[in-house]
DNA sequence: AAGACGAAAGTGGTTGA
DNA sequence: TCAACAACTTTCGTCTT
């Protein structure tokens, strides 16, 4: 029950006992009654500012209304039409009317021309994102490789989804919360191989840094779908950083030596899991895992058996 | 019976001539 | 443009719990 709230005196009563002494908590957006404990109302929104007006400068200079600028709405969410239908045009002056139907005729026409299809764009981009759920942040930040892209003219030859789900794929990754090709292919219905060729094709056209993604971005986000608690968490950590000493996860698939370190992790702390099931939140196949598996066990085990019991179904 | 293991053959992508 | 190559997948039979 989410409510609007302007002042906090619109609450004078506890609706349940009726006491006067009446709280309002704005850390958590509640209200609550002092006698009886009572919380009369949650999810408040806070309309206060957070400036003060001393004169009418600041209040001319401070103030402001509308929505955002957002680079992830087609007309960066500000925009004006000329003439909206016909009467307005002709409430002008006779003199000016060809003018604005002129100027009103422009406007369609640019419209029509690339902003339809920005529009476009950007309402797969946000079906895309809805659906990973992502942060707004990684649309922005799509939405504006994808603008680039189509100021270099680079989305000619290519279908428009299969550069929206690359720039999706970049922002995902330039933001540390990568999304695996698998996944984007998944929710953009675009065959993986096209994607990463568009992929590419942008990120050098478009000067992207193509940094090789790291295990420790997908490691979170792995833990959480398998339901694996802190201790699991860290303990992945610790074996991905001397994995990474080791020069063990050069080359390898990012997602191959997080899934591996996950299993391994898990095995250590006693939260089992199949590589059934981590292969399947990781997007590969248990046999990547058991390769990555073997390597890791190989070369880390003398380092950490003397501190912790190790090797783990090799009791055997 | 389910999970783990590993061999063998196949796939898509990169690299270097 | 083509061949060689590494990483990864698919498939399948065997072993372990």
């Amino acid at each position: 029950m989410a409510l609007v709230v302007g002042s906090p005196e619109e609450v004078k009563n506890c609706s349940k006992c009726g006491g006067t002494r009446i709280s309002k908590d704005t850390i958590r957006g509640e209200i609550v009654c002092m006698e009886c404990g009572y919380v009369i109302e949650d999810n408040l929104i806070d309309f206060s500012q957070e400036w003060r007006e001393f004169d009418g400068d600041d209040v001319s200079g401070r103030r402001r209304a509308g929505a955002p600028i957002s680079l992830a709405r087609h007309d960066k969410g500000v925009s004006t039409e000329l003439g909206m239908g016909f009467s307005d045009i002709f409430k002008l002056p006779p003199r000016l009317r060809p003018k604005f139907l002129r100027l009103k005729k422009w406007q369609q026409r640019i419209s029509t021309a690339t902003e339809r299809n920005l529009k476009y764009a950007l309402a797969e981009l946000k079906r895309y994102t809805s659906q990973l759920s992502l942060s707004p942040g990684v649309e922005e930040t799509s939405a504006l490789i994808y603008r680039r892209a189509v100021a270099k003219e680079l989305v000619r030859g290519r279908s428009m989804e299969s550069v929206v789900a690359s720039a999706l794929y970049a922002a995902c990754r330039e933001h540390g919360t990568p999304r695996t090709l698998d996944e984007i292919a998944e929710v953009a219905n675009i065959p993986k191989r096209e994607i990463g060729r568009t992929y590419r094709f942008l990120s050098r056209q478009l000067g992207i840094r193509i940094l090789p993604t790291d295990p420790v971005d997908y490691i979170p986000r792995f833990a959480s779908n398998l339901k694996l608690t802190g201790k699991t968490v860290t303990r992945a950590l610790e074996i991905l950083s001397k994995a990474k000493e080791m020069e063990l996860t050069s080359g390898r698939g990012p997602t191959g030596v997080a899934a591996a370190v996950l299993y391994i992790a898990a095995q250590l702390t006693g939260e089992k899991k199949t590589q059934r099931e981590v292969a399947e939140v990781a997007g590969v196949t248990e046999v990547t895992i058991r390769n990555r598996y073997k390597e890791l066990v190989k070369s880390l085990k003398f380092k950490e058996l003397e501190e912790k019991p190790l090797v783990v179904s090799a009791k055997a």
